[in-house]
RNA sequence: GCCGAGGUGGCGGAAUGGCAGACGCGACGGACUUAAAAUCCGUUGGGGAGACCCGUGUGGGUUCGACUCCCACCCUCGGCACCA
């Protein structure tokens, strides 16, 4: 052994040397053929913890390997620099975000530089400064021009903490997604981005080559297509302009069973509609449901509350006079923001009506129905009974005859709605980009013309939060003059959701320094899409829905041709703690993950991330797994330095052939666990190679080159992961530097063949023996081997062999 | 409630329908050491002296053969959840 393992130290040395030379800088002039591998960047909000490094490791080992196949290889890095969480922390430190963030940057890519990371620091993009941001704004304007940004008054989500409205992607369970406070409603004059537009082009992922099936189903979910039918109930004798209301159902086949109507607390015609002798009970309900939290008005569990308005419509189905109820279980934004209900067909309806005193009539035949009463909804399909001239539809044929009469008769139309809302962009804090438009007393809102961008968000405001945004009083910033006239006009002063930033960064990394556009257009043309994206799954109807919406609309505003923009998707599980719950500095069991790169290296900590286990499960985190691995790394290095001058004994053939033959076996299996993520299983075989260089070496019977060349090829293969050692071991073995530039070693399936099969031999299924056989033995050989086995003999015995089955190359089952 | 993933030794986990438990951790025994650490060697699913028997959440099924496929159920985790 030349000299003892000292990761640190040889860490350090390469790392530095790498730098020195550029070593991963990505060239757009590349002859190799591109692949853009992608990890999602992280939020500079504190440091790189130990779950940042599990994001990373794996796909840092994946990037390096794909490079050694010959793909010249984008891989990126960059940080989300504006949004709340930042924000937020820099109020906290009492100190400008700007500053806290760009010191945060630097750490974590001191960070990120410790273990050694492959990106090209060269195409760095941070996302809070105007050089980005600038493209963030232009973006908008071009939705604005094309119809899909607009402003409108809406019922937000309210996060009381964080002092701003969320967009429903940021809220889970009525509670903000960041603080978990309970979000309040309010009505606001917001920016939405018009995300519905491509609701029906988001449920198609034909055009994505590997997506996890979860993640499809999650976006399909949320996007929430229900084919439907709008119908119309009759209100012309209440003196209104408004003749009727339009109800939306997906059960139209249904419309006989009505015995009330129900509209949402904030459905325009309430007030209107109500009689004189309700009014105050009416208001007092709508008051209530106003200060109700979202949390409230959501939990099913709630009773159904409402109260009748006291006025009737007409079904247009068979002309019955229907009472009209307003109730808070009726979702203003969803549909028309009122149903017709039919208690007998539907669990809510039902509910409400046995609450109320409602009656419930049966239109839809339930299985085995006596004719009777029901003692809960009947929510399947079924022939429809008390239905006039539609009695005796059977179920398949119901939807169509009921939707088919509306049109016919005028009275309803076929449509669609969507359970996802528009995306609500704005937000009344600080730290983001400034939305670029400009209200005119006499023009009304103006984009900021494209060549005055960016429009730069002012650093000396207070920022504060107060439910306003702190720009609404910055003088500087507030006052300006209108674009089309130059008279005296004031800008927005809401800024951006950070999730409009991080919607197109793919894009940046192609040419991050591009002046005269979001994208270069040959840099795009060279690199999108990207080809394997890599993140967690809790970005599944985020950030990933409004990067596949950001795209499709780019494409539509004409700056790029493509549909979706990452081909492959990989969601990385969580790192728990070692007690196997989830990591956090209030139960103790954090994990510092700086602390073993200092001690047991980079490398270690790298190889133990991806040895864990399945990569898309998660894992626990194992202060003597590290060791283990630590350990391993260890022996490696003394199998690379071996003094070989001391092998010159008396060669075995036959050991010498089964060192070639694992050393092509573990590159196989190498290979198809980098290709297909299975980094735990590639570690354990490396391992395997490892501990068989070991026992072939004490057994003294391989000759130099034989050795040389498996330990060349583990070497190779270990590059990827440990990066470091391999580096140290390339140079100490006599190769040139670097081994990152090495070709990626081919392995040969004939070398990899056995010679020698283990032929299992079973009675009646169970194991009774195994026999070493040669690979060409026929089956009249092996069965003859197999019934003349001596461990066979008794449990043959006395009996009749009925069968005998043979798998070639496997086993033998006898079957007595 | 609905959708998805999962349930294998003391622990993390491995196994194209064909030797269950690879690899690693831990534990135990041994070597080296005055001693400890480190390192190395050996043993390690349970039962049994043993040949053997039993074992992949539970109960059925398909099959010569099931951790693997099918049906029903239980549990854990993740997502969605008054969307008419």
């Amino acid at each position: 052994m030349l000299q003892r393992y000292e990761p640190t130290a040889i860490e350090a040395k390469w790392q530095g040397r790498w730098a020195a030379d550029d070593l991963y800088h990505v060239a757009d002039d590349d002859p190799r053929p591109k692949w853009y591998e992608l990890v999602m960047f992280p939020y500079p909000s504190g440091d790189l913890h130990i779950g940042h490094w599990f994001q990373y490791a794996p796909y840092d080992a994946r990037v390096r390997f794909m490079r050694m196949r010959g793909y010249n290889v984008l891989a990126p890095m960059g940080f989300d620099a504006f949004g709340l969480p930042a924000e937020n922390a820099a109020i906290q430190h009492g100190i400008h975000p700007y500053v806290w963030t760009m010191d945060n940057i630097e750490r974590m890519r001191g960070q990120f530089k410790s273990i050694g990371a492959v990106f090209d620091w060269k195409r760095e993009i941070i996302s809070c400064l105007p050089e980005y941001y600038r493209w963030n704004q232009w973006f908008f304007l071009q939705l604005y021009r094309k119809g899909l940004a607009y402003r409108a008054n809406a019922p937000t989500n309210w996060c009381p903490s964080c002092q701003t409205v969320l967009a429903n992607e940021q809220v889970i369970n009525g509670r903000c997604e960041r603080c978990d406070s309970p979000v309040e409603r309010r009505d606001l004059e917001q920016w939405f981005l018009r995300i519905t537009d491509y609701a029906d082009e988001l449920l198609d992922f034909s055009k994505v080559v590997d997506w996890p099936e979860r993640i499809k189903t999650m976006q399909r979910n949320w996007i929430g297509r229900s084919v439907g039918v709008e119908l119309s109930f009759d209100i012309a004798d209440h003196g209104l302009e408004e003749k009727e209301i339009k109800v939306f159902t997906t059960r139209p086949d249904t419309v006989h069973g009505v015995t009330f109507l129900l509209l949402a607390p904030e459905h325009p015609l309430v007030e209107r509609l109500t009689s004189p002798g309700r009014k105050a009970a009416v208001q007092e309900y709508v008051a209530q449901a106003r200060m109700a939290t979202e949390i409230e008005r959501l939990s099913t569990d709630r009773p159904k509350t409402g109260v009748p308005i006291g006025t009737t419509c007409i079904n247009p189905f068979n002309g019955e006079q229907v009472p009209i109820f307003i109730a808070d279980y009726v979702l203003a934004g969803y549909g028309t923001g009122a149903v017709m209900a039919v208690p007998a067909h539907d669990e809510r309806d039902f509910e409400f009506a046995t609450e109320q005193g409602l009656p419930i009539k049966v239109v839809i035949t339930p299985p085995e129905w006596d004719g009777g009463g029901l003692s809960e909804a009947y929510t399947g399909q079924g022939t429809m009974v008390n239905s006039g001239q539609f009695d005796g539809t059977p179920g398949d044929k119901a939807f169509d005859a009921a939707a088919g009469y509306a049109e016919e008769h005028g009275i309803g139309r076929r449509t669609v709605s969507y359970r996802m809302r528009d995306w609500l962009i704005s937000r009344q804090r600080y730290w983001g980009t400034p939305i670029p438009i400009i209200y005119c007393p006499k023009h009304g809102a103006v984009p900021v013309p494209e060549e005055q961008l960016p429009v730069l968000l002012p650093e000396d405001a207070q920022f504060q939060p107060t439910g306003e945004s702190p720009l609404k009083r910055h003088e500087g910033f507030l006052h300006t003059h209108c674009p089309v006239c130059g008279e005296p006009a004031h800008r927005e002063t809401d800024t951006m959701d950070g999730f409009v930033d991080n919607s197109w960064y793919f894009l940046r990394f192609m040419s991050p320094h591009y002046a005269e556009g979001l994208v270069d257009p040959a840099a795009a043309r060279k690199w999108a899409p990207v080809d394997q994206y890599v993140g967690g799954a809790e970005h599944a109807v985020g950030h990933l829905l409004y990067s596949r919406f950001f795209i499709k609309a780019l494409r539509d505003v004409g700056l790029l041709k493509l549909d979706e923009p990452f081909l492959r998707l990989f969601n990385q599980g969580i790192l728990l703690g070692e007690d196997h719950e989830k990591m956090s500095k209030s139960r103790g069991n954090a994990v510092n993950p700086d602390d073993f790169v200092g001690t047991l290296g980079a490398d270690a900590v790298r190889v133990f991330l991806m040895f864990i286990g399945p990569w898309e499960q998660g894992g626990s985190w194992s202060n003597t797994g590290i060791q283990g691995v630590s350990r391993w790394l260890n022996r490696l290095w003394a199998l690379g330095t071996k003094d070989l001058s001391g092998l010159d004994g008396d060669v075995d053939r036959v050991a010498v052939r089964e060192l070639e033959r694992v050393t092509h076996k573990t590159l196989k299996k190498v290979t198809a666990d980098l290709e297909g993520f299975q980094f735990n299983t590639m570690v354990a075989s490396l391992m395997e190679m490892s501990n068989h260089l070991g026992r072939a070496w004490d057994s003294g019977s391989i000759d130099a080159g034989s050795w040389r060349d498996a330990v060349e090829t583990l070497i190779l293969m270990v590059a990827p992961a440990a990066p470091h050692l391999a580096e140290e071991l390339w140079g100490l073995t006599g190769h040139e530097y670097s081994v990152h530039r090495q070709p990626w070693p081919v392995w040969s399936e004939e070398l990899a063949q056995d010679d020698e099969v283990t032929l299992i031999v079973q009675v009646n299924g169970k194991l009774r023996d195994r026999l070493n056989v040669s690979l060409e033995i026929t089956e009249t050989e092996a069965r003859e081997l197999a019934l003349n086995s001596e461990r066979v003999a008794p449990y043959l015995d006395g009996k009749q062999v009925r069968r005998v089955i043979y798998v070639p190359g496997k086993l033998v089952n006898i079957v007595v």
